[in-house]
DNA sequence: CGACCGATCGTCT
DNA sequence: GACGATCGGTCGA
């Protein structure tokens, strides 16, 4: 289990990248309290074309302006007032590519997202959905603009692949209101993995 | 299990 | 002043 190297989000294919991070892990180490979770679903953000992301146009404001860091580095923001979600930036620095996991099969640290979470009893919704995962792996806006090539929050490799017929491909959640981007194949998720959100799995 | 709906507040217009 | 890259509870089948 390795740390992926900056190389891997200094890329250009978005959407490729997007594809490559099913079945990576995404680890959280806050005061040597570790709690993680194998990515089973993500959404792609094309840029400055890509009505649906928060840089169409070239838009920047003071919330946004992380994306425009250089690859590899963490993008998170609040969505309806409460909710955290996680991104990662890629492409070349002034590229404000970026990718939202929106759902991770828990792998470590189980006990440590029930008490998160206020929950007894594991369940599939803990690590379902871009906003529960980050109160699972304890990920806020304090984290926004931080490497993931730090020791705090990364994504590791175990070298586990998803084989391409369990990936499934379908227009992002949640994007409704973005005209033809609403429509783009963007969402890749792990076909039939119970911590899936949304309609299609 | 699906459909619906209220909560909640930072951000941008 | 309106609107979210959402969630969890409730209600009915």
């Amino acid at each position: 289990m390795r740390k992926i190297p900056a190389s891997f989000y200094d890329r250009t294919d978005v959407l490729q990248i997007a594809r490559e991070l099913l079945g990576k892990i995404l680890v959280t180490n806050w005061n040597s309290v570790i709690t993680s979770g194998r990515i089973v679903e993500c959404e792609a953000y094309n840029g400055v074309i890509d009505k649906a992301s928060h840089a169409y146009k070239g838009r920047r404001t003071a919330r946004n302006d992380v994306m425009y860091e250089k690859a590899g580095t963490a993008y998170v923001y609040i969505c309806y007032g409460i909710h955290h979600l996680f991104n990662v930036v890629t492409n070349k620095k002034g590229i404000p590519h970026a990718i939202l996991i929106r759902a991770v099969e828990p792998v470590e640290g189980i006990s440590e997202m029930l008490k998160r979470r206020n929950k007894k009893k594991p369940d599939y919704s803990i690590t379902k959905g871009p906003g529960s995962l980050s109160v699972s792996l304890g990920i806020t806006v304090r984290q926004n603009g931080i490497s993931l090539q730090s020791d705090t929050i990364f994504i590791a490799d175990d070298a586990f692949i998803p084989d391409k017929k369990i990936v499934g491909v379908s227009p992002r959640i949640g994007v409704e209101g973005s005209g033809e981007a609403a429509g783009y194949p963007y969402r890749f998720f792990i076909k039939g993995n119970p911590y899936v959100s949304g309609r299609i799995k």
